[in-house]
DNA sequence: TATGAATGAGGGTTCATTCAT
DNA sequence: CATGAATGAACCCTCATTCAT
């Protein structure tokens, strides 16, 4: 067997444990044998428990910012974009449950600790491929504000929040729909949308909730008050 | 020492090392050692990993709703009771990061995975938690609605997902206001608003993003389109 | 409450665990629990594990020694004293099955390995107790051959023989006893006594198996043969 | 060094541990040195403290049973049979006295106690295997009774309780020979042969004794008494 | 290429034992 | 007289990792 396959068939089972188990409570037995070989040819291939992982953990952030990046064109409106690219995600991962679990369940531990100090590989790559993808949402609702030219001038800090609440809602909501298998990508997309940039659009036109009441130039028509 | 207080210290430093290092890779030793008490004390006053575990969980998930509970006032309009929620959420978890990290870190995983296959424990508690704050997310959500009479029927399905979607959002901003210190809990909690609640209300007048375009009774005056 | 009670106490419940879990798995805390003091105290009276099993063992020891010597007439034949001694042997360790259970579980163990290898207390007490009984038996023996006079020359080292196997058939025979609650004191021993008497009548005029026929002066009548 | 062998010298080495610590004082590290192995190898191929001990029982049991088994003929007399059962039995618990340790120590404790109470896994083997044996007896001694047809009806709780006394006399002398090394397996078998076959002779031909003293149809000639 | 055999290191847990009060 | 509070030491067990073949 070429060692390519073999390659991939050791990733998917690692995929598979770390994703169910966590990184420390997985144990390279039982990855060898979910992928059918003996241990030795594990550390032959892949190293290390840490490389190992390393590898899982790029193998599917690749795999879902290529996931994302295909769906995606580039030539249309931002909100459009962004519709297209919530959508990629939430097939993809819906697809992937474990690559999605290894992830994300990843994504939060190690992340702000001193490097090695956690125990955890640091699974640098998961904390920067989050850090991609927040990016390019932060760029998206900027892009959308200046095509909007209502409110031209968002803070970058807001926006930087802006991108985190929706990139943290994106999340929730594929545990979501990972969880209770009847939602689908669409359904999933649609709702955030529907959240998100329905909300974004008010703000762009300078309407604001601060602390407790609203203000804006015109005062907003349909804003939900008594 | 009298006992209630060389259990307080043992649950500080038992949080702060679960926060750190995560369930598996805490080490029993770490945290007496940080508690500045012998291994055995902790087991006597403890019982075991699992149990100090437990009751890290139940303190921090109670001091949280607490905190929570104490900032809304139960007589006030929705958006607001969400508004002063939210601040308190925020405040409360920058103010105890470590305690934050367990609930977080422990929320994702072993959330949906087969009881007790994760070798975590499975800190069903913080599940638990995790589902009485989305459910009553939910209710606010229902019930600003029903105040803004604007669009009476939200589907209940599509309100849980933006619930969902909500408290997924907080908690991201809460990690990210927990990482970049400079943020306050009101300024989170603003942003979040914005970014929710501005979106919900074009929602409850009929606006909806279905597909890629607007569809709406009356089209929107000032959603963001070139 | 007098200190002489109080030890009375503790020596009951540490009979009473020795006896069911042995010396190792009996932990000091089970011990005060059940005797309903605290642990301390029983250091004090006590002075360590080791010290409070040899005072169980030396209490028990020294109970069921006076039990059988308080049944024994000495004034009449020997075949009546070893059935008199053990009737009070049965009817006492039916009485403090606890009490039995420590001094034979830990009979064997310990008996001949290097003093202090085993890890458990040597219990030098019971090993010399059971020797004390086991001559007593040899003189028994030795006395009623002289009293039958058929055959006044039993090798000593036969004997010897003799009184161990009859000590071990009183042993399991009180342990059978304890474990099938419906035989009696009486029972056991006349069992016993048919058993070693009747035989030990034969050998002593002279009757012998060896090597798997009988030799005799005058071949014995009723002999079991075809 | 292949696998079957490593294990026979796991076993020998945990034998002889077992054998003179008891199963709770003995100590994996202690057995893995005397193995010549690391631990974990010991775990690898023996997985727990608790199964290694219940193959050592089984092992010995076996060999003890096979050994008996060997060495006795079925087409002989009950009286030779049990002769030779006996030769074989000290034969083999003196060759193999760490085995013989084990079984004996074990065979006691934890024996009526309920089970799983004495902290000592219950080696049912162990107890199953001495009822076998005793059961064999039992047989041997029924049959012989109607051999010599003198007295055919031994009450079956009577036969049960000399069965009992006759393998524990059994196990002391075995234990006795295994301490003072100079009692050869014939000289233990005759012994016992001579203590237990003869009053079984006069048992059966309906001699009693019977609460202090004799009953028989015809006053026995050779019985002592002064 | 692939593996059976083997281990160093470390973690959770328990227990006999001792102070200070 | 009596105890609540505390610990050093040891034990069972697991796991990532490496050779020799």
């Amino acid at each position: 067997m070429p060692r390519a396959e073999r390659e991939r068939q050791m990733l998917d089972a690692a995929v598979r444990v770390f994703g169910k188990r966590g990184y420390r409570a997985a144990s390279m037995d039982e990855i060898a044998v979910l992928a059918g070989v003996s241990k030795p040819l594990v550390y032959l291939y892949l190293n290390s428990k840490d490389d190992l992982f390393s590898a899982c953990i790029r193998r599917e952030a690749k795999a879902l910012v290529d996931a994302v990046r295909a769906g995606v064109r580039t030539d249309v409106a931002a909100d459009r974009q962004l519709w297209e690219g919530l959508t990629a995600f939430f097939a993809h991962t819906a697809e992937r449950p474990d690559g999605w679990a290894v992830l994300h369940s990843q994504a939060r531990s190690g992340g702000d600790s001193p490097a090695g100090a956690t125990g955890e590989p640091i699974a640098a790559e998961v904390v920067a491929m989050r850090e991609e993808i927040v990016a390019f949402v932060t760029h998206l609702i900027a892009e959308a504000a200046r095509e909007a030219h209502g409110n031209p001038e968002l803070a970058e800090r807001e926006v930087a929040g802006l991108a985190q609440a929706l990139v943290g809602a994106a999340e929730a909501l594929a545990n979501w729909a990972n969880t209770d298998a009847s939602v689908s990508a669409k359904e999933a997309a649609t709702t955030l949308m529907n959240f998100a940039w329905s909300g974004l659009g008010n703000l762009m036109v300078g309407e604001r909730w601060s602390e407790g009441s609203w203000t804006s130039a015109s005062p907003p028509t349909r804003a939900p008050r008594p």
